[in-house]
DNA sequence: GTAATTTTTAGACATTTGTCTAATAGCTTG
DNA sequence: CAAGCTATTAGACAAATGTCTAAAAATTAC
């Protein structure tokens, strides 16, 4: 994680230090929560290895898949942690995973701390909106099976670890569906 | 658009007062661009009065609407704003609009100058990502016709002044598909 | 105010996608 | 390894949505 913040050459040594030791290890066996609909979320996690899986329950009871974070990448229910509002998500391991949590008191005196920690906020929250951008443009310019193709050729990572039935969901169609269009390939 | 950022009871009015002067009017007569794709975009426009729409191309040639923006709203090319990378966006007046626009880099000084100014970049950046994920799980959670009938419960905006065949795929359907489901209200 | 243009509605049919169900395959645990 | 559970595939049919076309309605321009 202090690799990702080096990386964006914006950082004194100094100013890097005050994030050391602030993220405390947490690990999540394969099923358990990181946060769960209702509650209001309070922090962001980096994760070491193993992957999460973010999922709302739609009117009809059934789980939809909206986020899957693998090794090295940020997740949190984004949404609840900017409004402080209950969250609809379900953010649960998809395999035994260890996480760095950053606690959002704490990353709020961060950013407080200094111009630049408060830059690096914005700009994290800008990869964020980047990244979700994408994912509206995938929805409303391509088929499922574009979609699907997409993560074939430069995420297979999706299409290597995660279940069918949550692929189906994160694609915006049914498992059945899913796998008619597997089979056309 | 100062009352805007006066309401966020952050910036002191010294601080405030550095926004005056820094955007530039700009009008645009129904139909043309303030930005079209290929282009890099450099501003981000706060709309006084008037309506923009953002769409892009799909690989049939068939214009897909993503984004609606009315008065007092803020309405940019964000992603190539952030990236600066060249967007697929065009961004076209579907009325005669009144228009403030911030130029990227003064912009970026404004955010420079000052710890507070960095947070509320930071906090629009925000207000963005809630929005746009707002209509991640629109699209995943409801079918057109439920979304159809949030914009005319909530936005009724949307239904009174944008025309159907828009208004169609920014939900994500063709202009046949709305019209029956106009129908069935 | 009328002609020309654009937008909306709608019929007929095709395609896509979903639902329900059952069978098979794969994984987990004692 | 066997029994039980879960995930995936798939057939048959239904429902949703798209395509193509043309007419009606609304808007625009002269």
């Amino acid at each position: 994680m202090i690799e990702f913040f080096k990386s964006l050459q914006l950082l004194s040594d100094a100013e890097l230090q005050k994030i050391v030791g602030l993220p405390k290890e947490k690990t999540l066996k394969k099923g358990e929560y990181l946060i769960q609909e209702g509650k209001i979320c309070n922090e962001i996690v980096f994760v070491k290895s193993g992957i999460l899986r973010s999922f709302y329950n739609n009117s009809e009871g059934s789980e939809i898949t909206n986020c899957i974070t693998f090794e090295n990448e940020f997740m949190s229910a984004f949404s609840s942690f900017i409004t402080q509002q209950p969250t609809d998500e379900n953010i649960q391991a998809l395999y035994d995973s260890d996480l760095l949590s950053i606690n959002r008191e704490e990353l709020n005196r961060l950013y407080e701390s200094s111009l630049t920690w408060q830059k690096v906020g914005r700009m994290l929250t800008e990869f964020q909106y980047v990244e979700i951008e994408k994912r509206i443009v995938s929805f409303q310019k391509q088929t499922a099976k574009q979609r699907y193709d997409t993560l074939l050729k430069y995420r297979s990572n999706y299409i290597k670890f995660i279940p069918l039935q949550h692929l189906a969901s994160y694609l915006g169609i049914t498992p059945r569906h899913l796998s008619r269009l597997r089979k056309e390939l």
